[in-house]
Parts: C-alpha cells; structure tokens; sequence
DNA sequence: GCCAGCATTTTGACAGTGTCAAGATTGATT
DNA sequence: AATCAATCTTGACACTGTCAAAATGCTGGC
C-alpha cells in the first residue's frame, strides 16, 4: 500500500506500485503528443519501462483506458466549470464565459475532448459505466443551464431541450473543425464563438 | 482495354477489368456496414475475391483509398446540391432546404460523412491533392451561398465568413453528435435544424 | 502464329498491433 | 519462515498495413 520503502523513484521496482495513474498519466500525455489513434499499449508500456500487457491488470481493455481517460476529462471541464460560475457577474457574462470556456477547452486539450465526445469511444466501442454516467451528468447540467438561461429570457427559444441541443451542437461542431484541422487556425475559435453569442440571445425588446 | 472477350460476368477472371471501381463500391458497403475503423483492405480483398495487395495497384496507400470514398463523397454531395438549388422557388425555401439537405445527408451517409469533414483524414493523414481541391471548392462554394444569403437580408450578420463558419459549424455539429452516437435519434436531426432555422434569419423590420 | 513487353495480380515476408493463457516475482499475512 | 494473493512478465496467436519479388495473362509487332 505505501509507496515504497524508500521515497526515492520508484523506477526500476517490479511492483510499480501506482502504475495505475502511471499509465493514464503517460497515455494522456502520449496523445497530446501524437494523437490517439497513434497511441499502442506497447509503446505505453515501453515509455513505462513495463512489459506489454501490465496494463491489462488495471484496465479491461485498450477501450477501458480510454475511457478512463475521458472520465477524466469530463472532471476536469467539471472542475472548469465550477471555478467560472462562481466567478463572473451577470448572468449575460456568466453564459458568454460559459461558451468562451468550451471553446478553450476543447482547443486546450483536443485528443480528451475527442475521446469525451467523439465517434471512438461512444459509436464504435462501449462506453464504461464509469464513464456513462459521469459524461450523462455533464450534458444533464448543460441542459439545465441552458434552460434556466432561456427562463430567464437571456436566450432566445422556447424549448430548452431543443435550444440546449442547438447551441451545443453550435460549439461542437466548431471546436471539431478546429481540432480535426479543417478549420485553419488563423481565425481563432474564440472569436468565432463570440460572433456566434448574438444569435442566440433573445431579442431585447 | 475491352472488358473481356465475353460479354458475361467477369467474376472469375485474373484480369479483373475494373478492379479499382469494385474495390470502391466494396469498401463504401463495408464501411457503410461496419464503420469505417473496422475496413481491413484483406478484409476487402477478399470480399472482392482478390489477393491481398491487388489494391496497391490502384491506390498508393490505405489513406489514398479512403480519400479516394471522401472525394466520391462530395461529388454525391454536389451533385445533391445542384439538383436542389434549381427546384425550390424563394431563398428563404432555399436556404431551409440546403440546411436539411446537409443534415439529410450528414446522417444518411454517417461514415462517407466522417471521412470527408473527420479527422481521419483531414488531422492525421495527409489528404490526396484530387480531395484537396474537391473539397476546398465545396467550402468555397458554401461560404458564397452564405453570403449570398446574407447580402440579401435573408441570414443575419455582417462578416459573411464568419457566418458561413457558424452556420456550418452548427450543422456540422449537430450532424456529429447525431452520427457519433451521442444525440440518441428519438428526437430527428431534421427538426432541430428546423428549430435552429430562426437563430440564423435576420431579424424582420 | 508467336514472342517480347507490359499491365495486372499474387506470394512471401516483416514489423506492428491487441489480447489471452500460463508462468514468474514480490510483498504481506499468518 | 511459509503461504498466498496481488502484481508483473513471457509466450503465443490472429490480425493489420505494406514492401519486394515473382507469376500471370493480354496485346501489339514481326
């Protein structure tokens, strides 16, 4: 259960004794570095200094990881998010820093937001449970905070489910064609996330 | 030259005659069938009855295959269009149509979809100079319909690129979400777009 | 008619991948 | 100190993309 014995590296012990976290820390930064598709277990164990299939004592799957990793992600825009609603003012802020946040974060960090949302792990693989129900959190309170913002006639619309489908799908599909490189980034997401703002607030009347 | 010296099928032939037409009608099946990550070229050799690396004759690469479907793709697309754009009578039916017809399409065809607008092959790989072109017209001729659009009074805003970037990127992204698996398909992708039809319209005087 | 040359297809081979089964190693418990 | 479970490694298999070299069939020139 401790570290080690001693508390210096724990490099070169057979039992690695966080390899856990080792592993998902290592694969995050792997797919930072080259993408996920380019990522193998073996070259996760090799950059470990582990043997191939270690891994397969903390993670069902290759899928398995992955799916770690974006229930990772899906804390982190969790943890984002609750910093920035404490933080701005009027609720007109609040919703513009709500879109600017998303746009940031997807862009900050693309191969997490890919995993979180993308066709690798919700079309094509099963999700974990793990990840099911963390990831159907998120767009529950997405939802939420679309339809209060709605209710209080900041956005435009009169069904939040619909309004909320839309508005995010607005800044999905403009953070993937930033981060897919279809959109070149001379024009920056940021701003084009702003010139989005107009159009989904309410006429003022 | 000739497709053989009988007029028969040409099944069992060693000289195929048109291997490279069967081996793109197969693969858009399989991927069609079975997503494009699970196309396998021996998977789709065999299906076409043919050895292994028969398809290296006729493409560079696997990437060079699938760049090959995209471009096929947005020719489909295209003509799609030119076929809608000379049927409806206002702009305004226009304007409508061309957002079902892009969402008609996103979804009818999930996988030529990803390949042409994914990161399969615009971020990792490098993309054919023949999808290149195709496709940068395809945009092209996006934005010029939007600011068409928009230099008539008919979609609101002032920086037709940007518009264009918005517009697009709201298709583009409810048309992921849905393909992706994440949008389960209870509520229809036609009736959002339908619902984000008004944030887009300039407002009337 | 036949043979050279060419386009087309196949066979063999190699490195890389995910993953399972079985064995090896270590730390902890009794 | 012996046992046991947790942890890690080795061996193996099927599958993948891709290259080099060989084999095959068609076609035009003599």
């Amino acid at each position: 259960m401790k570290t080690s014995t001693s508390t210096s590296k724990p490099s070169a012990k057979y039992h690695h004794g966080n390899l856990r976290q080792t592993l998902l820390a290592a694969a995050k930064q792997m797919i930072a570095a080259d993408g996920i598709e380019s990522l193998s277990l073996r070259k996760l164990a090799d950059k470990v200094s582990v043997s191939r299939t270690a891994a397969y004592h903390y993670f069902d799957d290759k899928n398995d990881l992955l799916c770690a990793i974006a229930s990772d992600g899906f804390r982190q825009w969790q943890q984002l998010l609750k910093q920035s609603e404490q933080q701005n003012q009027t609720e007109r802020q609040k919703f513009e820093q709500y879109l600017i946040n998303y746009m940031v974060f997807a862009t900050h960090h693309p191969e997490e937001y890919e995993l979180m949302f993308g066709r690798c792990i919700w079309k094509q693989a099963q999700c974990t449970e793990e990840l099911q129900t963390i990831a159907h959190g998120t767009f529950q309170h997405q939802v939420e905070m679309m339809a209060y913002w709605q209710s209080i006639g900041l956005v435009a619309g009169d069904n939040p489910l619909r309004t909320a489908q839309i508005i995010w799908g607005t800044l999905h599909g403009i953070a993937k064609l930033f981060i897919d490189g279809v959109y070149v980034d001379d024009t920056r997401a940021e701003e084009i996330v702003k010139s989005a703002l107009p159009m989904f607030l309410a006429p003022k009347d």
